[in-house]
DNA sequence: TTGTACGCGTTATCAT
DNA sequence: ATGATAACGCGTACAA
């Protein structure tokens, strides 16, 4: 079923029913109904590949993420694909996993098949380093790259991002307001995001005349969602540490591991021992007491990035970097 | 950058470039490296829509599931995309979320795409009646369709699933064997497989012995992520019903959900309640005590999935269903 | 082994 | 308002 098939059936030209197809205005009334009768008796449906053909465009986004299981890039693929679903858009899924070589070639691959942009979702695909980002300014060449809780300061490249390191502070300093200065800092990668709420809550401990604070910053570089191995992490850096009454984690499974371990000693959540994570996921609510955890406003990034691609997409001139403030969402994990 | 570009750089004919490009035999060695030398230094890629047309395939999977930040359908979503990223194929990805109708103009939308197959990842894609499903007999007369974690009886159409009322039947009997014979059953939807659990945990109960176990079946029907939403409907139905010593319930989180109310209530678990959960998901690990659940091989599924579909979309005859069996994870929710 | 020429289904540019 | 027709980039019979 073709469109010289409807063409033919309606009595008109191909071109009428392209017209008709496209919602162009040159249409008689009588014509277009016609067409559109014939259309829905036929189940007729355009072909995307003749389309993207002529129009150069399919329409489509690539979104590239690590893990689309994880629980937070997950959300945030569920809203970016809805919102594009909801402007004619479709997406086109690609996860990378966590290793930088690999996430080149995905990026070639995934230009090849002529998308209209790019979303990269979560922030390591950033790197420290101009060169680490490169590959991330080549394919700005070709379409506008999105980007979802990092930033990079490229022409068509655009950033849309929670101010992490402002979050980080204001929660490290609720902690300390509330008289808790041996605070257990654990993070899980040095993303750009990562590397943000670590300064974030250096710059508290720091500001708040906090010494010593480095050596209670721990790295467990292992995959967050094997709970078991979160705890024992938790708990082996407590053997080698100094004594600490608050934990702030990157990531809410982290904090969640804390509070696994705190259970296993006895120690009681909140008196005892405070615990802040971070994302606000799911996990915040699915243990006792609840977790307190920072709110990065996922939700209305990902509103804001597609907003913003589809004005980009429209030749309007858009704001390289947008940035939204988090929020601490106090739960039965802290007292303050 | 095309095919005309590169066999002018290269000296030869687009149909040699072409026959680079996909690897035909009836290349000379010499010809094929001068090629494949201007290939890489222009750095070109083929068109993907043009490449479409011709060969009436995209090398596109579409695949279709509710909501892609379920914590479940988000495992099935990463498994399928990374098995689907090896073969050579790509995601096209779409949430249609819980509504019947929705489903439909999703399906008419990405099969005008040229999917070369579909997924339909969870079980509420399939009703109870031959009319609710015939969307699905219908799209199958264009591609194979292929479903996780369901099953439905038609030319064209793949079932890969797990024996959910088998292993609900052994979980609600391990429990039994326990001498634990008051349980609150706790489940979400009628699906495919909602009901097969459903039937499962009935027919253990009858085959016990156990009367008037249907007064404490609940369907809780909001959404499963509201964590507290969930705890109060468990709370809801402990006042109107008779005491319970025991909970399964059909997914993970409404367990969970149990779990905090227990907390709330101060009753001790497994001591005085013990719980099962099903998908074994992360949240099992999340909560202290461990929740013990049921693992419905999802990974493997997702692997037999794709492996069936690649020799369906190669022209071989593959069994139309495969069945797997779940197994029941013990922790600490239970004591047997 | 290699090249020519056509078809794929659509959009867009012209005429009319 | 409508129709004829040329791209669009690639795969592939068919011919050489």
């Amino acid at each position: 079923m073709t469109i010289y098939d409807i063409s033919e059936k309606a009595g008109v030209s191909i071109a009428t029913v392209s017209r008709v197809l496209n919602g162009s205005a040159r249409v008689s009334p009588g014509t277009r109904k016609k067409v559109l009768e014939v259309i829905e008796a036929c189940g007729y449906a355009p072909n995307a590949s003749a389309r993207g053909m002529g129009l150069r465009s399919l329409r489509t986004i690539g979104i590239l993420c690590a893990d689309s299981s994880d629980l937070f890039l997950a959300k945030a693929v569920y809203y970016l694909e809805q919102e594009l679903t909801a402007n004619g858009y479709e997406s086109l899924l690609c996860c990378t996993g966590y290793h930088q070589e690999v996430r080149r070639s995905y990026m070639d691959l995934i230009l090849s098949k002529k998308v209209d942009s790019i979303i990269l979702v979560g922030s390591n695909f950033i790197g420290s380093t101009a060169d680490e980002n490169q590959y991330i300014r080549e394919a700005s060449a070709q379409v506008p790259i999105m980007l979802l809780n990092a930033a990079c300061d490229a022409p068509n490249v655009y950033s849309i991002l929670c101010d992490d390191a402002a979050s980080m502070y204001e929660a490290a300093t609720a902690m300390l307001d509330a008289g808790i200065r041996d605070i257990l800092y654990l993070y899980n990668s040095l993303s750009y995001s990562g590397r943000k709420k670590l300064d974030g809550f250096a710059a508290a401990m720091r500001d708040h005349g906090v010494n010593g604070y480095e050596q209670l910053i721990y790295r467990y570089s292992g995959d967050p969602q094997q709970m078991r191995a979160v705890t024992n992490f938790v708990a082996d850096a407590a053997v080698h540490s100094p004594a600490f009454h608050g934990v702030i984690a990157s990531e809410d499974p982290l904090a969640i591991g804390a509070m696994k371990y705190a259970a296993q000693r006895g120690i009681q959540i909140p008196r005892d021992l405070s615990v802040i994570g971070y994302n606000n996921s799911m996990l915040a609510s699915c243990c006792t007491p609840e977790l307190t955890s920072v709110d990065n406003r996922l939700e209305a990034q990902c509103h804001q990035l597609v907003q913003t691609l589809l004005s980009v997409l429209g030749g309007e001139e858009m704001p390289r970097k947008s940035v939204f403030s988090g929020k601490l969402i106090r739960r039965g994990s802290t007292a303050f």
